[in-house]
DNA sequence: TACTGCCTACAGACCTGTAGGTAGACGCCC
DNA sequence: GGGCGTCTACCTACAGGTCTGTAGGCAGTA
């Protein structure tokens, strides 16, 4: 094994940190915690894997630490998108379409969400906890208000966004374990999804069968 | 450590490997190929941990045995609920409540499902493609049947299938995440789901807005 | 006597985390 | 500005624990 080239003070060694949060991210995301190791993320950083230590306490803290920075990156966008905005159809829409684009480009988070329902590792259920329970109830607010105002339908407001959140999951996480011809990552694909969540979603919420730009005219 | 007493005759001998499938079933389901161990499964079993190598060649054996059993139970019920019958709605709620009503019977088969999502692991993406891809097929089909009769509204059958799927396993998986006041073991919350997903199916496929039982009158 | 079903003891792989060393950058003092 | 101690960020080597799978023995049954 040839040496390698020492770090220098070009190389800006403070960013080895967030290189190794990156390359732990992907990983943890795809193999959990117990699956995860440390050998692979030191291979992916280029380093070796004590040196994993210096940076992080053990491997919990690097877990803890790639959960946050992917759920801190994310959380803002749905809560911008969840902001009150005239049609409640309208709305619909538009936070439909942001959420499946930003998991589409983020395939790390439905993974670590789907993962820690599974895992349910502690530190994940608590971060899960922290960032998505506020969306959830922002989109319940939404629905409740929608309903409160007599624009949306009757329907559980609870399980409506879970079964919502819930369908965009299962695309990103089982879409191709079911039908092998086609990947979540493809653009034609995720658009057909998305009508159909759309649809299903505005049909659940209408209280008469226009659709909201008929309505709107 | 007291020696426990040997097994004689009248223990049936014979039916030990089926309670160590048993036992692997929750384990597998929980912690997964990597996280479960063969200890916890021996000390559920009542043996030592050796002796399940008597019964199965290795872990991956007993991994697979353990799937195999829980799905090969469970799609008898499924196809059943699946077979042609009358009006595609009241068909609808038939299946619906059919499915929920095993999930909720057999944790274990939500989370085998979710499992093998995140983790992959071949042997059960093999198994879950085996028994499930078949009676999704027949989901797709029954709906575009209805669409064919002209009874369902136009929507896509495949993410429509998988939506409702979806739905059905979040709820099993995740549903304590989001809300933890409730747990899905709760024959009321359940019950509850059943309806929202319910209403949910039916607006999606429906032509126009009258209820089924309307549309029968 | 041979077979079944379990046992104890052990080999070997793998994985996390620690100990201790070292090359280079950097500030400081004369 | 050249020597000098210190800090940073990495390295090699190793300790210690855990887990799977195997070897070989033994009690009870046929």
């Amino acid at each position: 094994m040839p040496p390698r080239t020492r770090p220098t003070a070009v190389d800006r060694p403070d960013d080895t940190r967030e290189r190794i949060i990156d390359a732990a991210q992907a990983i943890f995301a795809r193999d959990g915690f117990v699956g995860a190791k440390m050998q692979e993320i030191a291979d992916k950083v280029g380093i070796q894997r004590p040196s994993l230590f210096y940076h992080f306490k053990n491997k919990e803290a690097l877990f803890v630490a790639a959960h946050e920075q992917v759920f801190a990156r994310i959380e803002p966008v749905f809560r911008e998108s969840l902001a009150p905005n005239g049609d409640p159809f309208v709305q619909l829409d538009r936070v439909s379409r942001a959420v499946l684009a930003v998991m589409a480009e983020e395939p790390d988070f439905a993974r670590m969400v789907a993962r820690t329902s599974v895992d349910r590792h502690p530190a994940a259920v608590e971060i899960v906890r922290t960032y998505l329970q506020p969306l959830v109830d922002l989109s319940v607010g939404f629905v409740r208000d929608g309903q409160r105002r007599g624009v949306f339908a009757d329907i559980d407001p609870f399980f409506f966004t879970l079964n919502s959140w819930g369908a965009a999951l299962i695309y990103f996480i089982a879409r191709d374990l079911l039908a092998p011809n086609a990947k979540p990552t493809d653009a034609k694909d995720l658009a057909r999804f998305t009508t159909t969540l759309l649809q299903m979603g505005n049909r659940a919420l209408a209280n008469d069968r226009r659709t909201p730009a008929q309505r709107a005219s």
